[in-house]
DNA sequence: ATTTCCCTATCTACTGATAGGTAGATTTAT
DNA sequence: ATAAATCTACCTATCAGTAGATAGGGAAAT
């Protein structure tokens, strides 16, 4: 990937995170790393395909700085996943992509729903296993994964909605 | 409130509960209860001054379905608190329309932002009186509080995300 | 060596559609 | 007659997307 292609997601991905599919335009972004639309579309011909790749990057990156879901102890494991959340919220001052596409869902280019949902289905399958490590019956790792991501991005709306990001902290205290 | 503008209300709530706050515009809600967009304009001067107006019906219409925080023993308010969202996802097939809002919050005419901050205080006003009510103390009735109202904003987003909405109840059935 | 050719990446200039918003005339209801 | 509500007709700004030109850098052919 051609260091623009990074710059026009790096951009995309920061105002996205903060409005969501229909903040960013091809225009601002080009403003903002100093081409023009054209050159964007040249990277990414459609809004569909900034949104896709934009998702895929995210997820990508999110899984890899969580590991294997058995690197550590289960409890070391969930940690990790309840402080990268954290640490987007509070460094980044910015939501989690996904968590943002998954509320409009409904009103995103298909692809970029389909890679929305790989999100969750991956962060699903990471957490089962940590959860599936420490023990659990298949059922209730599954309910607890889902409890678990489900808190995290409710935490993270919360939080910014209130102007208060320590709420953050207050809301997944006691979740691990 | 005249009928019409009870119209435009619906009509750009549906929407925005889809797909957040640049989803809904002037002309598809007038296209939808066949009157021009000028006329829309006559009810809501700006799209700041109608946001404004969504998010506060949203939540006075959400406090009073939930009623008063001791109408009924605490387990059973919480009970109802959890339904309440329930409904809105599964019998709607939509989003909370404050945690939409929430989630896109730094991108929001100040107006609607503080709109949008204002369901979340009063929500957790409202669940603090309940967990008071049930013996909890002052910061644990907040922590409490915090993370009901996360956990069900979260679950609204990872049910939709995933196209399966016993999610919901996945993560909510042994919430209270 | 030079020329020809293609590729990458950008540009200018444009399109049709849509956004929110406004002025002023007209209709409708009291 | 008055006031409320809606209309026509428009504005400026922005949207995603496209066409075609251009510059520079190799690679291949002569």
């Amino acid at each position: 990937m051609s260091e623009t292609a990074t710059l026009i997601l790096d951009s995309a991905e920061r105002t996205a995170r903060q409005g969501g599919f229909n903040s960013f335009s091809f225009r601002d972004i080009a403003a903002e790393i100093g081409i023009k639309s054209a050159s964007v579309h040249y990277h990414f011909p459609t809004k569909e395909a900034l949104g896709e790749a934009l998702a895929e990057r995210y997820t990508e990156r999110f899984l890899a700085a969580l590991g294997e879901p058995e690197a550590q102890a289960p409890q070391d494991m969930l940690r990790r996943y309840v402080a990268l959340y954290g640490s987007a919220l509070k460094e980044d001052g910015l939501m989690c992509l996904c968590g943002m596409f998954g509320a409009e869902i409904a009103h995103l280019p298909d692809g970029v729903a389909r890679k929305t949902r790989a999100f969750f289905e991956r962060n699903m399958a990471w957490l089962q296993a940590v959860y599936a490590a420490d023990g659990l019956a298949e059922g209730a790792a599954f309910q607890r994964a889902a409890h678990m991501i489900a808190t995290l991005e409710g935490a993270m709306i919360l939080a910014r909605s209130m102007g208060e990001d320590r709420l953050f902290d207050t809301v997944t205290y006691d979740l691990v």
